[in-house]
DNA sequence: CAGAGCCTTCAAAAGTTTTTGAAACTTCAT
DNA sequence: ATGAAGTTTCAAAAACTTTTGAAGGCTCTG
């Protein structure tokens, strides 16, 4: 399979940004695809993004629901085409905080659901000085927790993260 | 192996600050082997972590050293023991600040990088009204590499990340 | 309503990451 | 110097994740 220099640039980006969004703990291929799209400016059937990626259709069909399900492509009727055609998201920000709002939301709320499910069994566990400090240091990690679900809430409502607020916790 | 409810609160405990981690790109057993440092409040030998939270000492001792690199955990010489003791540092700021420095820093430059070099690459594939406008998608992708780069030196001088000076770009 | 085209599903294969455990190494005490 | 205790390294194993490709399903067209 050769390339076009054209085609060698789209992947170079789309392999970039398919990092990025590994990084942020999805599947590169998500980022690969999203970025195809993005750059081509207009909607695509499913097998050109097979084509241009090299993957296989299963693959592709299961990339191309995750990244609806996420809200950053989206299906679209082309009026006289049998085959869906897809297209990018554009809107940087609506991105970022669809996925904030589903994903690190629910995380921080499990994750707080968990400490203080430890907490509790601990102090039922005694209380000895020993004891005691170590809740007390649950509850810092608490009340970290908090700040975070606090400072996503404020982030998304406003576009602006504030950590200093909490300038005794940190 | 049948535990006490204070070591099941720790593992517990343990556990969910090991899946914030993971979902921050690193090991679980990093998170694990911090909080119990973290809840423990002082320091401790290898063995005991290895103990607590039932892994290999060889595991133990590559967990340790990676928490080291990341400046979280800190080796202390306690006078009269042969054996290395290990604490967690505690300042939620210090750690953020040092993993966003050397981490989301690194990513972003080399991800601006490889975009820069897609988009000169694209620019010598032609000058259709496609390939220019597919030259200025590019270009937004890579205003958005910059914002973030920009945004995190932002936040880790000021404790605050605005997003609300790019606007036009979100 | 049969066939073509497209999409989805899922079990197995491939690929990747993490953990183990044993050997090598270091350090200290005798 | 020797051995005991503790630590590191690393190849192999285990665990986990992602991709493939073939089978089955759906829907449009003639």
């Amino acid at each position: 399979m050769d390339l076009t220099p054209a085609r060698e640039a789209e992947l170079l980006a789309a392999d970039a940004i398919g990092d990025v969004i590994e990084h942020w703990g999805f599947r590169k291929a998500l980022g690969r695809t999203w970025t195809v799209l993005y750059l081509a400016g207009e909607a695509l059937p499913a097998q050109v993004l097979t084509e241009r990626l090299s993957v296989s259709t299963g693959a592709m069909s299961m990339t191309l629901t995750e990244l609806q399900r996420w809200g950053v492509v989206r299906k679209v009727w082309r009026p006289g085409e049998r085959r869906d055609f897809f297209e990018a998201e554009t809107d940087f920000w609506k991105m970022i905080s669809k996925v904030v709002q589903e994903r690190e939301r629910f995380l921080a709320g499990s994750v707080r659901e968990r400490l203080e499910r430890a907490r509790a069994l601990l102090r039922q566990s005694g209380s000895t000085a020993e004891v005691r400090a170590k809740v007390e240091r649950l509850g810092r990690l608490l009340s970290f927790a908090a700040m975070a679900e606090s400072v996503i809430g404020g982030f998304l409502s406003s576009q602006r993260a504030d950590f200093r607020e909490f300038g005794d916790l940190l």
